[in-house]
DNA sequence: TTGCAATTCAAACACTTGTATGAAACTATC
DNA sequence: GATAGTTTCATACAAGTGTTTGAATTGCAA
């Protein structure tokens, strides 16, 4: 069991370096010098460079799925089974935003790592978000519930937009900060998540304009995979 | 002048495997064969590699930054020096989408570019997408203009999520359209302009609800740069 | 035509990349 | 303590990368 330990040292210092410096700049004597084990022992444990990088980011990104169906469930059961639209899009996207943002997990890895998955895109991290359809599709079955009147299109949009929101955000933070001088307060993380939510209302609302909160947690570290995908 | 010939050649090539495969499949080699030139003309014509995607990506980013400024222009003209809110992102948000989406420019390889250069971001595209603010800094003022009381937060705010709206709709258009099995349409570009300006003037206004439309116009074809920036 | 600069070309350079190999070291079971 | 299976290691491999070189060729002006 001692070959955990290497498994662990190379995740480690794959998603510290990943994280650092981006994808495209980082090679595997990197990670294996960071790391302090062989060459070798890269392919011994993961097959190649891409299924690495894919463990890695299916780990991270099984987390913040299983927060988010957590969220969502918890607001439907308190809804009795028809969680409100500002739940809905809350528990959608309440962990992302909160696991990529907010003063505490500033410095973290696992947050820098997926701020970097999120700009960068590489082959095996595209072909895992790919499969993301599925998860996305039971919000939109809760928002069907939550507004049986709407437009399936309409759901469509308002889930994208919302989406397109809190993602660009941790994409561009920098960008925004920069642009608005310090004056778009990026360590209030709830204050982001009610804006995103609040316009993804609008969106879906017309222009009504409620908007409330939902609890959230954060990530976990890694724990083994047994090979499996999003 | 039989020099502009290679380097048009390769400029064309390049954009079009780019924009075909990516950034991170492309070699220089593929581009001197598909543009038939010598493997050393690109570094006599354009320096280096990246310097070669640098004015690629300028040259299709001052294009939709002029198209940009003449709607806001035209729309603060008609105005009388005070453009409406939904004018001014009209004039921020037309440009970019019309410029990548839609039936006519679908095969466009000028579009399918700046889709790819949306997506990766590699390096150099990066170090010029960061000199925008300054562009940017002019619809803020617009903004600024048109909705005095606003708190200037608010207005950064509105801007970053017209701007998450559109390219979040281009760079996942592919996943948007399989999620909703077809159900928004992607071709309708004046559609789908009208819906992001109309939720970035709600999240502008806090929700009232207005949005009419603006003109705009298409890209240019590669004319010759003078080593200048964005 | 001559001369000179700009351009093209084939070839090589210098280096990095992910991956494979096969022997050595280790670990646990009998 | 011998054996079988797992893990580590140094090293080599094969291929591909952007860039440079220096000689040919071209185009244009005097």
């Amino acid at each position: 069991m001692s070959s955990d330990r290497t498994r662990s040292a190379i995740l480690a210092a794959a998603e510290k370096l990943y994280a650092d410096r981006g994808f495209g700049d980082v090679t595997l004597r990197d990670i294996v010098a960071e790391a302090n084990v062989n060459l070798a022992a890269v392919n011994y444990h993961f097959g190649s460079k891409d299924e690495l990088i894919a463990e890695l980011f299916v780990t991270r990104s099984l987390a913040t799925n299983r927060e988010r169906l957590n969220a969502l469930k918890l607001a439907e059961e308190k809804g009795g089974g028809r969680a409100p639209i500002d739940a809905i899009l809350h528990a959608l996207v309440g962990p992302t935003l909160r696991g990529c943002l907010g003063p505490d997990r500033e410095g973290s890895t696992a947050a820098r790592f997926m701020i970097r998955a999120s700009i960068e895109s590489v082959p095996p991290i595209r072909r895992i978000k790919n499969r993301e359809v599925d998860h996305l599709r039971k919000f939109i079955a809760a928002m069907r519930r939550a507004m049986p009147g709407r437009d399936d299109a309409d759901l469509y949009w308002g889930l994208h937009f919302a989406l397109a929101m809190s993602h660009h955000t941790i994409r561009e933070k920098e960008r925004l900060a920069r642009l608005s001088e310090g004056q778009c307060d990026l360590n209030d993380v709830d204050a982001i998540v009610d804006r995103v939510v609040s316009v993804s209302v609008m969106a879906l609302t017309g222009g009504e304009a409620p908007a409330r909160k939902a609890p959230s947690k954060v990530a976990a570290p890694h724990g083994r995979l047994t090979r499996q995908d999003l």
